[in-house]
RNA sequence: GCGGGCGUAGCUCAGUGGUAGAGUGUCACCUUGCCAAGGUGAAUGUCGAGGGUUCGAAUCCCUUCGCCCGCUCCA
């Protein structure tokens, strides 16, 4: 193997999301989703290069976590198994989650303000009388009601009114004529609040031909319920002992009150999650665990910089189910748009047994449910350590961490996706297209094909044909020459230096399959 | 949901009431012997959509959709 050339790589210039954006659209990762008749906000559709790459992030992922051997905190293979459940569940799964209760809720906007306010924690205070006005305070902030007591003192002194007649009322029980007389938390004239409007978060959908009430049903909007609905099943159709996981790779669907940010927040999204069922009494350990491994596995497959980090959450920030347990850190990635702060790529929650002992309450069932532990000889709802990654935003990250500028050469930009990741592992082309060249070419071509993915072009330029593999982000570039016909050889080109080596034609299919894996 | 900006060829953009353009990319052929080279030729547009004003609208007005930024939201 020979050295042919080594340029010097330039130093990448900042990342521009809509550069990135652009070259998503021109190379085919990533389209608007039903563009032709102007898009819809909050869906994207994947192109070509787009679906491998995201297939490769997902098949990595699902082969580390579930076929490959892991090594615990206990020095014992970790035992994970896969699961598929469906996107549409029985409607009670999601009353026991908790997503139809607390996230289903009527919202109030002001229109002078521009606050928004949960409608269901608004008071209201005032004389019965009609057309006097009425003040708004948010529930159990005192600030807030004095000032609103205040306010109403004042203009009722000012009016005369008597202030014997007074009531607390709810905003939701509110007619449209007293929210017209009704004086916003921050506001200063009357009439600014907008109707209760429900911000349902979860899609819903009808399932039979009947669309009433008694037919809604709801798109679920995360993986995680049907793992833990189906805890049971798995316990009793597997050989399965606590510690195990569970893993799913699926859709989940959110009406985001915002989508933005290219997939960032999408409306329609992809989960891989793991439920890691433990011990109660190990959860300090199990969770440490897979949050440092975690972190470790986004670096490996290409966000090896300072754009990643691990955050621990803060108490007052942990969700309704973490209130209490080992904790919730975050592995968050700083996007172009996010820089200089950092967007969420996967969670890492203790849960507690706050999902296991929900369905078995709601079930009906309750601690019959418990899980046996035959070690211990004692039932307990397990408690679940959960990694939940998007793989969108996994996708997104890898795209703009491999963006790099280079104005040293033609395409100006190149894609630095590790060779696992690269939707195309290795470019093969005939210097140029004659005097059996190409044929050399494509049976070096069909060789490579038989284990990976390989482009053949015998078109254009070779300048052409290695810009357009760098914006693909392929990281091997094969080239058929004369010297190479007569020697039975060829050069390989590195995407990110650009220099050349040349290989025996019969060693190539084993120098990318070294690098591939 | 609010406020601001923007939508013209795949991409970057020009065109401000009178025949839709340029550069670049794409494709074909020739040439070429390692980095978007050169030559010749070709294809490509609901001017984001709908409505209105006008003899005539990419251009002016209204509505709407989408994208970007700032709020808001984010289990």
């Amino acid at each position: 193997m020979s050295e042919i050339t080594t340029p010097t790589p330039s130093p990448s210039a900042p990342k521009k999301m809509e550069d990135i954006v652009a070259l998503c659209r021109r190379r085919g990762f990533i389209f608007q989703s039903s563009e032709i008749y102007g898009g819809i906000n909050g869906f994207w559709d994947y192109g070509p290069l787009g679906v491998s790459l995201k297939r490769n992030l997902k098949n990595a992922w699902w082969n580390d976590v579930v076929e490959r051997e892991l090594i615990g905190p206990d020095g014992d293979a970790v035992h994970i198994v896969g699961l598929d459940s469906s996107i549409i569940m029985n409607p009670k799964t999601w009353i026991a989650s908790g997503h139809v209760g607390g996230f289903n809720d009527p919202m109030v906007d002001c229109k002078e303000s521009k606050q928004r306010y949960r409608a269901d924690h608004l008071i209201v205070l005032g004389s019965t009388a009609d057309n006097a006005r009425l003040y708004a305070y948010i529930e159990n902030d005192e600030e807030q009601c004095a000032a609103a007591t205040k306010g109403l003192a004042r203009y009722e002194k000012r009016d005369a009114l008597d202030p014997s007649v007074h009531m607390l009322r709810s905003f939701m029980v509110l007619t449209a004529e007293d929210r017209a007389r009704t004086v916003g938390p921050h506001a200063k004239e009357v009439g600014t609040l907008t109707e209760a409007r429900k911000f349902g978060l979860m899609f819903e959908t009808n399932s039979g031909a009947v669309r009433d009430e008694s037919s809604l049903t709801y798109l679920r909007p995360e993986t995680a319920q049907g793992i833990f609905t189906n805890f049971w099943n798995v316990c009793d159709s597997t050989r399965v002992r606590v510690p195990f996981g569970i893993a799913q790779i699926g859709k989940a669907f959110r009406n985001e009150v915002t989508p933005r940010n290219f997939t960032f927040r999408s409306r329609e999204f992809e989960q891989m999650e793991i439920e890691f069922f433990i011990r109660p009494d190990s959860a300090n350990e199990w969770y440490a665990w897979w949050r440092d491994w975690r972190f470790n596995w986004w670096q490996q497959i290409g966000l090896a910089g300072e754009n990643l980090i691990l955050r621990e959450h803060d108490r007052d920030e942990l969700a309704h189910y973490a209130k209490v347990g080992a904790g919730t850190s975050d592995i968050e990635y700083r996007f172009p748009f996010t820089a200089p702060g950092f967007g969420e790529l996967e969670g890492i929650a203790h849960r507690a047994d706050f999902d296991l002992s929900a369905h078995a309450t709601h079930c009906g069932k309750g601690d019959k449910m418990r899980y046996f532990d035959q070690e211990k000889n004692e039932r307990y709802f397990p408690h679940v350590i959960e990694p939940s990654a998007g793989a969108d935003r996994g996708t997104l990250a890898i795209l703009c961490e491999a963006y790099t500028t280079d104005a040293t050469r033609a395409s100006g930009v190149y894609m630095n996706f590790t060779p696992r990741m690269a939707p195309v592992k290795a470019g093969v082309f005939p210097l140029v297209n004659k005097d059996g060249l190409p044929e050399i070419a494509e049976r070096l071509f069909r060789d490579i094909r038989k284990k990976h993915v390989a482009e053949f072009d015998e078109k254009q330029s070779i300048g052409k044909r290695y810009a357009r593999m760098d914006e693909a982000g392929t990281p091997f570039c094969i080239t058929v020459d004369h010297d190479g016909a007569t020697s039975g050889t060829a050069t390989i080109r590195h995407r990110n230096t650009q220099a050349q080596e040349r290989v025996a034609l019969e060693q190539i299919p084993a120098f990318i399959a070294e690098r591939v894996e």
